[in-house]
DNA sequence: TAGATTGTTAATCGATTAACAATC
DNA sequence: TAGATTGTTAATCGATTAACAATC
């Protein structure tokens, strides 16, 4: 009976598109707008809104600014989001710059490395030693943590982690790991996308012929 | 008829795990083995092979060697796969310089970027301008690329590709593309998973006690 | 042979869609 | 009022699982 991760992207994806279109100077949005934006039917936006109780008005549609907030709300937008970022090589890094991630309110709170020489702790971000990673998220109260470390050292580190206040992985490393009753695993493997894109254009490919057959 | 993505990942993991199995000296394995390592049920995994008509031996499980080269052939591994990266920031560098695409046969052919500042044309992965782009793209074949600028730059270069030979792209972009008929596209929004984290990590917080029912 | 595991079919499950009464 | 859109229920669809005959 729990939501569906799937179900929480879309809520995510909806309320991307009706920022938008609140930026654009729209006030309402009818669920047909929001299925062709999204690409899902306009059932299925109707249907999510309702699980949780986002109700509109029979003919008029939704208005887009109390959706939001409401949105916000459901997705713990009202909360702090902080993050910490594990292994500051060349993807942690990058993903400790990202813009993206303050755009939506997430916060990184600090990296964690092993290499000495890229430690800095006075930085607006600060990068610190590995060693102190424990009681920093003690003391800050961390629940996320995005994993950018080599393969090699991700296990030890998740197991690390499962002694912590961490309960929320996005995990870089390229092993699928898995999401147990008290640590949620989100795995991007971007050279796994990759492959099955390779996949599904070869197979498109080769099937040019009989995929001529009406939908 | 045509085969879901999420089979193709399947398919994926179970390689992954056959070439570890392999390299600790395992020689069969059977669709048991294969579950509890990728986290799905024996059927499914009996059911995956056989869609491919990947065989085993009634009582002796199926053979790693054959299976892993057989599985390398149906996902396309016999040919070369390239890809080129649009947008050299951060992000893009990283991808650049990423030792799991090498690993897995991946190579990037290229860099593409509009800041003059960051070209090196006679780097092992060179960097282009973007003016360069379409040129490249006709003369090496490239059918794959990553797109990892910012939100602004994206539509319009998505739009230029489409009159290339380019037939998948992976978009760190945040906003969400959609695929086409002829351009499949798969979208990576880290914000987006982190923020379906927090919505997980929160809503089992707040349902602590009536998840006491059991499962 | 007896036992174990595959390959496949039928049953189940859950998510999405279609349809439509309610109503603004 | 007539017309349009929501909210919800029932139908559909497709993916996963259970079961078991085949057979090594």
């Amino acid at each position: 009976m729990k939501t569906q991760p799937a179900v929480i992207d879309r809520l995510l994806k909806y309320r991307d598109v009706m920022q938008k279109m609140k930026e654009l100077g729209f006030v309402r949005v009818f669920s047909d707008n929001m299925a062709d934006a999204v690409g899902v039917s306009p059932s299925l936006v109707r249907k999510d809104f309702s699980i949780f109780g986002l109700t509109g008005n029979k003919r008029g549609g939704y208005q887009i600014e109390e959706l939001i907030s409401r949105l916000n709300i459901v997705l713990g937008k009202d909360r702090k989001q902080k993050i910490i970022i594990i292994g500051c090589g060349k993807m942690g890094r990058a993903l400790m710059n990202y813009n993206g991630f303050p755009r939506v309110g997430i916060r990184v709170a600090a990296g964690f490395d092993s290499d000495p020489a890229i430690l800095d702790e006075t930085a607006p971000i600060p990068v610190f030693h590995i060693s102190k990673i424990k009681d920093f998220i003690a003391e800050k109260g961390i629940q996320v943590a995005v994993l950018t470390v080599p393969e090699s050292s991700a296990q030890s580190i998740i197991d690390s982690l499962k002694k912590t206040s961490i309960k929320g992985i996005i995990n870089f490393a390229p092993l699928s790991l898995r999401s147990s009753e008290t640590l949620i695993v989100q795995n991007i493997n971007v050279e796994q996308e990759i492959e099955n894109i390779f996949y599904q254009i070869h197979s498109s490919e080769s099937s040019e012929s009989s995929a001529r057959e009406p939908k």
